[in-house]
Parts: C-alpha cells; structure tokens; sequence
DNA sequence: TCCCTTCGCTTAACATGTTAATGATCTAAC
DNA sequence: GTTAGATCATTAACATGTTAAGCGAAGGGA
C-alpha cells in the first residue's frame, strides 16, 4: 500500500495512528449516528450543543455558555443570534456588569428539547450498546485525563 | 479570575460526559499545542493534515487524499487549489480515467514538510512524554476500536 | 451505438472555525 | 475622580464544514 519515503516518515509517525486526526475520525464516526436527526430538526450540530448546555443552568453569560458548548467566541455571537431569531432562546444584558449577555432557554427552547431529548438519547443508548457502556466510561476517563495532563493551567 | 457560579459548574459536568463533546474537547487540548507552530508556517491544519498524507504515497487521487486526511471532498477543492498555487503540491488528470485527479507532493512541499519535521516531532514527543507513551497507545487502541465498532459498513 | 446510470470532482450557499481588531465596560492604581 | 490596563462581546476576513446540485467521464445493457 503506502510506501512512505525514508526520510519523513522516520519523523513523522503514520496519520493514522496521531493523536489529532483519530480523535477526528472518532468525532465523525459518532456524529454520524447524530446527523440525521439534527437535520431532520433543521438545526445544526453546534446550535444543538448551546441548547443542551443551556438546558442544563438557569442563565448563563456567553462565555460560560461558550466554554461548556465547546464553540468560540465569535461563532457564539452568530449563533446566538441565529437561536434568538427562531425564537429558542432569551438574550439580556446584565445588569450588574454591562458588558456580559444573559442567555437562557426559552419556553420554546425548552418545548423543542423536551421533543427531541428521547430520540437524542434512543441514538445515545445505541452507541453504548454497540461500544459497551463499561467501554464507554473507561474512554471517557482516559479522554478527560487527556485533556487535564495536556492542560496549559496558566 | 474566573468566578464560577453553581449553575454553569453542573452544566459543565454534564455535558462533558458525553462522546461527541469530549472528542472535540480532547482534540482542542491536543491542537493547542500544535496551533503556534502551524501558524509560524502560515499553514492550516487542514493544510497541514493533506500534505501530511501525499508524504506518505507516492501520489493519490482526491478521494484517496480526503479519506486519509479526513477532509470532505468540496473543502479538499479548495485546499488544492490553494496547495498548488503556493506550490507545494503537483496536480494532473489520471490518462486512464478522466475524472480522477492525481495529486502528490512537489519537490518544494517535500522540503517544506522535511524542514518543519523536527518541531511537529518534537511537540508530539512532548504530548508522549505528559501523557505516557503506553496510555497513549491505548487510547488509540480504543478509538480504533470504537471507530469500528460504529462505523456502518455499507 | 445509444441511453441510462454511476462515479469523481467541482461549485454553490450557508454555518462554523480561527485569528486579529474594535468597542464598550469594568477594575485597580494613582 | 482619572486614567491605564484588563475583560466581555462583537465584527471582520478568510478557511473549512456541510449539504445539495451540477458537470464531464466511465460503464453497462438493450
């Protein structure tokens, strides 16, 4: 098959087998199983994530909210405004720090998750069965000490 | 510095337990490290990612080229025609299938990938060195492991 | 040969990723 | 109280992600 040149690939180590783009492959394998139904609900994958992350807190300020759905900063701004004008969630400012947006979930917001939280976790349920749920965790754990051993703590 | 509040900390242990979000947290952490030195070398990632793969052939066709780099086809278009234009990469039509697109590595992008060897090497030793090298082989046992078992062969 | 289908790649349109810059606000030091 | 510096959010500019549509080329069957 592949028949790597003498000098790189003494350097490099094979694509993959490296850490970033098996994390990718993973990432897309899973999402998937997830495409179909955030289609079907019009919605993309991130504002998906800024709905479930907001399910889960009472209000939120944008960079909390950006921090836990995993999105920059800018990409936040647009899609807040994207998930306003649908109507699915509610924008403030605060009034005790004027530069900080509060953001929650709208009635709306809340009775859109509400119909698609059991499909959502149908999908779930099915990759854990396929994977283990035992399997599962361990990967959970071993990401999360992943990421606190890689972790610039500035 | 940051002041968290109760609300957005459960919102944070919740979501951060599930695949899809800890797959892309886990490849940020692993990125960040990356980022400085592909943005001295004025490259993308997924620049960065294609070169990577034709190092390893002798020369591919595009589609060959996305799934090893893990990039979908419109963006490889895309990619490609930036590639060239800076001239590190050679593309030609395949004489024995007019619609194939043979892409590999121009004597100029060989260099360029053999002088930013070193560091990548380096950066790669070093995520080796804070995660253990045997834990890391693991992980990426699993995510293979994962990757087939959700994969739908069709 | 003709027609139909499939395949490989590109283009289009919109959303997000990424970095830098800007504006507005807060904070701390003076 | 002013001012310099830090913080939060947005905007800008360009690259990529994602889905759908389009185009030329190859393959197969009547």
């Amino acid at each position: 098959m592949t028949k790597p040149r003498a000098a790189s690939a003494a350097a490099l180590a094979q694509t993959r087998r490296t850490l970033p783009i098996a994390l990718l492959r993973a990432r897309e394998t899973v999402m998937d199983r997830f495409r179909p139904l955030l289609r079907r609900l019009d919605i993309t994958e991130q504002q998906w994530r800024v709905l479930r992350v907001l399910d889960e807190a009472e209000a939120m300020d944008a960079s909390d909210l950006a921090k836990g759905a995993a999105i920059l900063a800018p990409s936040l701004s647009r899609i807040l405004k994207t998930l306003e004008a649908r109507g699915l969630i509610e924008v403030r400012k605060d009034q005790s720090d004027g530069r900080r947006t509060l953001i929650n979930l709208s009635p709306a917001g809340g009775a859109f998750l509400a119909e698609a939280a059991p499909e959502s976790a149908k999908i779930y349920e099915e990759i854990e069965a396929l994977v283990g749920k035992d399997r599962l965790e361990t990967l959970l754990d071993e990401i999360d000490a992943l990421i606190v051993r890689l972790s610039d703590q500035k």
